[in-house]
DNA sequence: CCCCAGGCCGCGC
DNA sequence: GCGCGGCATGGG
C-alpha cells in the first residue's frame, strides 16, 4: 500500500484548507449554561438520534427535546416513553431510539463515565454500535478513537484503495496519524463534509480538492 | 416515483 | 466472521 502517514496528513491539510474548521460536535453551549446541564449529554443523545438519519432531521428532534427540558440524561429518564417517542419522531426509528435513549442515559449516568468507560463496555449497551461508541469516546470523552462511517470508508477506498472492516479501518487511521484528539475530531468532520460536497456516491471529481492525491480522479 | 441520510440489532449461514 | 431485513422520518 502506497498510502503512508504523510499522505494521510496531506489529505487532512488539503481538506482543512478547502473547507476550514468544522468544529464538530455541534452543541448548544448557551442552552446548557442556562439549564445547568452537561453538553456531553447532548453529544451522546445526538449520537443515538443521528444513526442512519440526516442531521437535519436530528436537529428537529433536539429542538423538541430542548423545548421540553429533556435534552439531558435526567430529562430523558423523566420523560414518559410515549412522550419521548413523540418528541424525537422527526429523527426516524423513533420507537427504537426512544427506548435506546432511556437505556443509554441510565447506563452512562453520571456522564463523567465517558472519560473512563471501556470501549467494550460501551459496545455492550443496547443501541451503541462501533461508530456510536467511538463518537461518544472521541467527542464526549475527548479520547483518541478515530470514528469510521460510510463516508470515511468510501473516501479512503477511492483515494487510497484502502478497504476493510470497521476495526481494520479504525486501526489504519489510528496507526497512520499522530494520537491527537483534536486532529481526530476535525479530520472525521472534514471527511464527512468532503463526502457530501464531492465524494458522493456519484462523485463530482471536477474541482475536487483531493485530485492530486487520489488514485482514480475523474471517473 | 425513486434514493438516501453522521447505524444497530437479531438472525442465518 | 459476513450478509440480510427491519426499523421511520423528511429532503432532493
Amino acid at each position: 500500500m502506497r498510502s503512508s502517514r504523510s499522505d494521510l496528513l496531506e489529505v487532512y491539510e488539503l481538506l482543512l484548507r478547502s473547507y476550514g474548521e468544522q468544529n464538530w460536535w455541534p452543541v448548544d453551549e448557551e442552552y446548557h449554561r442556562e439549564h445547568g446541564t452537561d453538553p456531553r449529554e447532548e453529544i451522546v443523545i445526538g449520537a443515538v438520534l443521528t444513526q442512519n438519519t440526516s442531521w437535519r432531521n436530528v436537529k428537529k428532534a433536539i429542538e423538541n427535546l430542548k423545548r421540553e427540558g429533556a435534552l439531558s440524561f435526567e430529562g430523558v429518564l423523566n420523560t414518559p416513553l410515549d412522550k419521548l417517542e413523540e418528541l424525537i419522531r422527526p429523527s426516524g426509528y423513533y420507537r427504537q431510539k426512544a427506548r435506546r435513549l432511556k437505556v443509554v442515559s441510565e447506563k452512562l449516568s453520571p456522564v463523567s463515565k465517558v472519560e473512563s468507560i471501556g470501549r467494550e463496555e460501551l459496545l455492550s449497551i443496547e443501541g451503541i454500535g462501533r461508530e456510536t461508541a467511538d463518537v461518544i469516546l472521541l467527542y464526549a470523552g475527548g479520547r483518541p478513537y478515530f470514528v469510521i462511517d460510510a463516508y470515511t470508508k468510501r473516501i479512503v477506498e477511492r483515494i487510497f484503495g484502502v478497504r476493510g472492516s470497521y476495526e481494520e479501518l479504525r486501526s489504519w487511521f489510528e496507526g497512520n496519524l499522530p494520537k491527537d484528539v483534536e486532529l481526530y475530531k476535525e479530520f472525521h468532520a472534514l471527511l464527512d463534509e468532503h463526502a457530501k460536497r464531492f465524494c458522493r456516491k456519484d462523485p463530482l471529481c471536477e474541482g475536487c480538492p483531493l485530485t492530486q492525491v487520489c488514485i482514480q480522479p475523474s471517473r
